[in-house]
RNA sequence: GGGCGUAUAGCUCAGCGGUAGAGCACUACGUUGACAUCGUAGGGGUCACUGGUUCAAUCCCAGUUACGCCCA
């Protein structure tokens, strides 16, 4: 049973690609929609992350397409360039080699060669999802022209004064031996130790300044003590000399804010070249920056020979016990502290100084701040907005440079001096030396690569063609939405957002959709070390894509985190198996799928009914999807197909279809219902719908390309029958249970006055009340003292009972209706008395309020007689 | 330190200025020709706490408590 899924939707799938659906060729002249879809990493595999953002994206797109908008999901993934270097490496070092032995070309070659293989089976994992994007256009962001859009993006850029190369500090990996982006570096809280040092005076040796540190390693680095300049105990050393431990050299003490009183001994040392704060507090002393590490986190020569080559580890047990030897260590302590970690090799980051490139994010942040003020672009939820704000109001230079070989190499070259020459080309570049320098010069290419995210940053033009001018940039830049998780907001969508501006004069996305992450059963992050992932692919298995996709949509509360737990599913699962029993009812009665139904000829009220409840929740659903509320949509498709269409309609549709009057039209209802059913629920259940589509239509075209039910082509008609007929039949149901008489049992009821007798077409409600309700209607007088009374709004009807009745538990059960409605009733009975309610608040809240209570009243002493009747009865008893 | 958020039924979560809803779980009954992956009926909540605004607060505002996320 459950292994069959994957068999169906590939068949599905397969069916969807005969058809050409994907392409964004469809409807030429609807109003373009467009979604650039997040690259998938190519390294990566789906989870469920991922199966939330691109059933949402899906849904949108399936959603419009049916709209007749021309619709185009732009699909591709991203070359990774850290991730997927490690992942080649490590192979690598399964052969005992390295990427050095194999040398930069071959090196590459070797990554191609992996991404072809094993490179990208998330794709074939989003056909299985059944992600509807256009898969001709799929685009890799190391292509050929995505390269080229790069280099130009560079040169502009450079030419335009945003990017410059600097020696700066930046958080370097040193098993990669790489700079890494700030956002990708986690501050762990750990246990570490807080060492209490002395650094002699020089002009009183006997005299020390204590300083506290957790990383006194760094000491062979260190250019100055700060000492608050409002710090009464200390300020006193504030343009003393002291000699620096371990070395021969000397160091100022200096005034700096920067130093806290209250934090450890209120002195600190500063070392310029080894922490991101010292670096500020050097450049506003011009204090000189000495590197004492290697690239590989070594120390290197600018430490005493006996420490030179150790780890950072190492060189901290080596500089302690050294300096214990000089009794220069007062205490140590045990000490919280965050830590640095690097999110892709998880070793501990160190602030290191070099040669890198920047861009001037500031600078290039202004128009991206400004379309987000002026609403260009809008966050959903709005909450984002604040965020968004706060990071590009607080913007850092972007480091793109990256020390690895796997990505869009930096357009630069080097002349004799290091002077710089930016080139689309080696030829380009040797060219422009020339001009510049008048003689042939050798010139070295940058040796590093940039940051993937400079290039996904690209993506939204990128893909569209750019810098050509292609209709498709024409016709879907820029792209309607964007649906991506928060914890991608500043790498990518914040970073889109200033490439957008710059290039292409106008934002890249109007709405940035920003959904909940997904965490596991218990509210924790889903991690492989946790051993609580859930694999999407094992979920889709077991109960279908379909129910995968309604669970995740229906849980997609906008700013609320999803808890995933597998019983969810197993409901979507249920509902999706309703829905094809549905179908299946609907089948056995001969109903088919006709071109021509008109719903302004349907006749009974029944039919009537059904068609007006079906409008207003095609209404609701349209709005839900307008305005991304798909937990909305699927609560309300969940409701609709299941209660009003399974439980109440085709229910009330059995007893119909024996009527010849009506057979043909109910026949023809039912079927149009179901139809209206399947393009509603499509968006969100692609498969079971398109199932069941070819199964009443095999030769018509998919589902997926049908369109979206209009509301006004429905009748909107009430007819207040019907409620009152659901109602009298509940009622009787609930009696029943409650008395202890089997469902299946017929009873008689006494009805003198019902809607019934203006109503022409009577039988067919005898026969439904017969059918569903077990119930016969009798105008019969008889002695009322064996009834049981029946309260449908405000009509008493009576029930006649023969033989063994609890009639204690239906007095129990009317006084507990009683009970409530009273509470009701004596609360609105108090607001109507209240002057300042009926002198204050909104007219129609009144007139509301007086009409529920004249119903109440009228309910509730129907219901206080029947109780008096009961009693009297089982007293008489 | 700054920003954002959450607290509603046993669990997971909707909702909203007019005293509460769903799914799952639970209880009882049930094969009426779509469906037991089901049907029918039912039990279950001081809407975290304290103030304020209002004719009216679970909802708006302020504070408190607890928990989460992001940035530094």
């Amino acid at each position: 049973m459950t292994s069959t899924w994957q068999e169906t939707e590939q068949k599905i799938w397969a069916k969807w690609e005969q058809h050409n659906c994907f392409s964004s060729d469809h409807n030429p002249d609807g109003e373009p929609y467009s979604i650039i879809m997040p690259p998938a990493n190519v390294t990566g595999s789906l989870h469920l992350g991922h199966a939330l953002t691109f059933t949402i994206q899906d849904t949108l797109i399936r959603y419009k397409r049916l709209q007749g908008k021309r619709v185009l999901w732009q699909p591709g993934t991203d070359h990774a360039g850290i991730a997927t270097q490690i992942i080649v490496e490590k192979q690598l070092k399964q052969q005992g080699l390295s990427r050095t032995d194999l040398g930069r070309e071959k090196f590459i070659e070797k990554v191609w060669q992996w991404k072809e293989q094993s490179g990208g089976q998330i794709i074939n994992q989003l056909k299985r999802l059944g992600a509807s994007a256009d898969w001709s256009r799929e685009r890799f962001t190391m292509d050929p022209e995505a390269n080229k859009a790069v280099t130009k993006v560079f040169i502009d850029l450079y030419d335009q004064g945003f990017i410059y190369r600097d020696e700066r500090l930046v958080n370097w990996d040193s098993s990669m031996q790489s700079a890494i982006s700030d956002l990708e570096v986690t501050n762990k809280e750990t246990k570490g130790q807080f060492y209490y040092i002395r650094y002699p005076l020089v002009a009183n040796p006997q005299e020390h300044v204590l300083i506290a540190t957790t990383r006194p390693e760094t000491l062979f680095g260190d250019q100055a003590i700060a000492i608050h300049p409002e710090n009464e105990t200390l300020k006193h050393l504030i343009g003393q000399q002291v000699h620096l431990p371990l070395t021969d050299r000397t160091i100022p003490i200096i005034a700096d804010e920067y130093s806290d009183p209250e934090k450890g001994t209120g002195a600190v040392k500063i070392t310029p070249a080894h922490d991101f704060n010292d670096f500020e507090v050097g450049k506003r002393h011009a204090l000189e920056t000495l590197n004492i590490l290697h690239k590989n986190g070594t120390l290197n020569e600018n430490v005493p020979e006996s420490f030179l080559g150790l780890t950072i580890e190492q060189a901290r047990t080596e500089v302690i016990k050294a300096l214990e030897g000089l009794s220069l260590v007062d205490r140590i302590e045990e000490k919280e502290q965050s830590l640095p970690i690097s999110d892709r090799t998880g070793c501990v980051i160190e602030p290191l100084l070099t040669q890198q490139w920047f861009v001037d994010a500031e600078k290039l942040a202004q128009k991206a701040l400004e379309a987000v003020e002026n609403k260009t672009t809008s966050f959903i939820p709005e909450n984002w907005t604040e965020t968004y704000y706060q990071w590009m109001r607080n913007i850092h230079p972007w480091c793109i440079s990256r020390q690895i070989w796997w990505g869009h190499s930096i357009p630069v070259w080097y002349g004799p001096n290091e002077e710089i020459i930016v080139a689309d080309s080696q030829e380009v570049a040797q060219k422009l030396a020339l001009e510049r320098y008048g003689k042939d010069l050798s010139l070295t290419q940058d040796p590093d690569v940039l940051d993937t995210w400079f290039s996904s940053a690209l993506w939204p033009f990128v893909t569209l063609g750019w810098p050509n001018h292609t209709p498709e940039l024409a016709t879907f830049y820029p792209t309607s939405v964007l649906v991506t998780g928060c914890d991608i907001l500043f790498f990518w969508v914040a970073r889109m957002m200033m490439m957008g501006c710059q290039f292409m004069d106008a934002v890249p996305f109007k709405d940035v959709y920003i959904h909940a992450l997904i965490r596991d059963k218990k509210g924790q992050k889903m991690s492989k070390s946790k051993g609580n992932v859930v694999d999407p692919l094992d979920v889709m298995d077991k109960f279908g894509t379909d129910a995968l996709r309604f669970t995740l949509t229906s849980m997609a509360t906008p700013g609320r985190d999803i808890k995933f737990s597998e019983e969810k599913v197993e409901s979507s699962r249920n509902f999706v198996t309703k829905l094809r029993n549905a179908a299946r009812y609907v089948e056995m009665t001969g109903a088919q799928f006709c071109q021509t139904f008109n719903a302004q000829n349907i006749q009974h009220p029944i039919n009537q009914w059904f068609l007006s409840e079906l409008s207003t929740f095609i209404q609701d659903i349209t709005n839900a999807l307008n305005t991304y509320e798909l937990n909305v949509a699927s609560h309300r498709l969940y409701h609709f197909i299941w209660g009003t269409y399974c439980d109440w309609y085709l229910e009330l549709t059995k007893p119909l279809l024996k009527q010849d009057a009506f057979k043909k039209e109910t026949q023809e209802t039912l079927a149009w219902g179901l139809r209206q059913i399947l393009h509603t629920l499509h968006p969100i259940m692609p498969f079971v719908t398109e199932e069941i589509w070819q199964q009443f239509l095999p030769d018509a075209q998919p589902l997926m390309l049908s369109s979206w039910p209009k509301v006004e082509s429905i009748q909107q008609h009430t007819p207040e029958i019907v409620p009152w007929l659901i109602e009298l039949i509940k009622t009787v149901r609930a009696i029943k249970s409650e008395i202890g008489i089997k469902p299946s049992q017929h009873v008689d009821l006494i009805a003198l006055n019902t809607p019934l007798t203006n109503v022409s077409d009577a039988t067919s409600y005898l026969n439904i009340l017969e059918h569903i309700g077990r119930i016969r209607l009798s105008s019969e007088a008889t002695n009322l003292s064996a009834t049981m009374p029946v309260i449908v709004g405000t009509e008493t009807y009576h029930m006649r009972v023969d033989g063994l009745v609890d009639f204690a538990a239906e007095i129990a059960r009317l006084e507990r209706t009683l009970q409530k409605r009273q509470k009701e009733q004596s609360s609105l009975e108090a607001r109507l008395k209240n002057p300042n309610f009926v002198s204050k608040a909104a007219p129609e809240v009144i007139t509301e309020a007086q009409e529920s209570l004249a119903t109440l009243v009228s309910a509730n002493e129907k219901t206080s007689h029947a109780i008096t009747a009961l009693q009297k009865i089982s007293q008489g008893q």
